[in-house]
DNA sequence: TAATCAATAAGACATTTATCGTATTTGGAA
DNA sequence: TTCCAAATACGATAAATGTCTTATTGATTA
């Protein structure tokens, strides 16, 4: 079966052009759509979630290339995600992986190179461009480095890692009132504000970031 | 301020006598009320939690020491238990420990000892009799035995298995049902069908179950 | 002193969850 | 081959949750 691809560039040329090339030098791959910024591919997405593999480029308007690897690896984890990009400082290969892309290619690859990496990564493999990843091993060679994500500070309040606290633990917002003394609405309340300040918009979301930067 | 206590315990007797004993012999107690088994003290927990230790009773019918503990340490965790039975097995020491209990005394303590306790407890100690400490300390001992307790089976299907790490993840019902290509009503059996494996019954409480048994 | 912020509380509304019951299909075990 | 567990799916309903708005109080700070 074919590998579904989609392609998130904004630059209408090189987008056109990638496409092109890819799909003249085999027919193993399905061109399902292009996207223009991460805004643009989450809608898609939204409507047609049938993709393998997203060509995604870092820099783009609206909804970078980070931000939307962080909202497809949460929303739609079997889809995996190669940065396709320009870009190979550190910093960005880093935060590129820890928003849960599964490769990372620079854009002066050949042809044959980014579908190799296309094959590679649906079996599981990790494609990299060769200078991409010694970084990627400097980093984890540096172990602070990779250790800096977590510990950050979403200044919650007293009370609202209180009820984080219970939150964690299971509790409905009744049982929450019931035991911090406080009523339902005021326990909603909090939460309302824990969700605004992490950034989440459910109960299981606001914990697992919570673990994650240790906050509890 | 008077500390508010509550017993769980069937014998009439033996209740009657330990409630007794306690108030002829200080008036730092506030009795609350007394419960003649598991069942019976959380219902009376439902309608007025607010109290600060409960004695319990390891047997009991309808609901045993053990599971009722566990029971009030999910629902409220503020709450102190202190086990006040006369079995003295390290079984039931660890399981009690397990389930939440945060004193384990026998019932041949003396008023002035029970009295002890409860005031320790409520300072954040941990009162044992001499005997249960150097159990508690031998289980200490043999970590294996404390590790007994998880990876234990509740053979949840391959399919379970995947919803619940989706779920684990923060998705609702639609997103979960979208990645698995299934409808959202088979997601929703699935997830109650793990509810009634795992005997929980909301998402955090399943994740929960699901880390502390290693099945995530 | 004025401006903020944390904590409290409530109402309203749409959406999501949790719990039932019921039913079909399918692959493997007895 | 019959039986069963697992996976699939839908409907109904009540409860819980998420989101928004508004408001009061006390403490802190600019």
């Amino acid at each position: 079966m074919k590998i579904r691809v989609a392609i998130a560039e904004d630059n209408d040329l090189l987008a056109a052009s990638i496409e092109e090339k890819l799909c003249l030098f085999t027919d193993d791959i399905n061109f399902r759509y292009r996207a223009s910024n991460g805004k643009d591919l989450l809608r898609k997405l939204e409507e047609d979630h049938v993709v393998d593999t997203i060509l995604m480029d870092i820099e783009m308007p609206e909804l970078d290339g980070i931000k939307a690897t962080e909202a497809v690896a949460q929303s739609f984890p079997n889809i995996k995600v190669i940065m396709l990009t320009v870009f190979d400082d550190e910093d960005k290969i880093f935060r590129a992986i820890q928003a849960g892309a599964n490769g990372y290619l620079l854009k002066d690859e050949t042809p044959d190179k980014i579908l190799d990496g296309i094959k590679m990564i649906m079996n599981g493999g990790a494609p990299m461009s060769p200078g991409i990843a010694s970084k990627a091993l400097d980093i984890l060679r540096n172990p602070e480095r990779a250790t800096e994500t977590p510990g950050k500070d979403f200044s919650l309040s007293k009370r609202e890692n209180e009820v984080l606290l219970q939150l964690s633990r299971g509790l409905d917002y009744n049982k929450i009132s019931d035991n911090l003394f406080i009523s339902p609405s005021t326990v909603r309340k909090h939460i309302e504000n824990i969700y605004k300040k992490l950034q989440v918009n459910n109960k299981v979301q606001a914990i697992r970031k919570a673990y994650k930067h240790k906050l509890l």
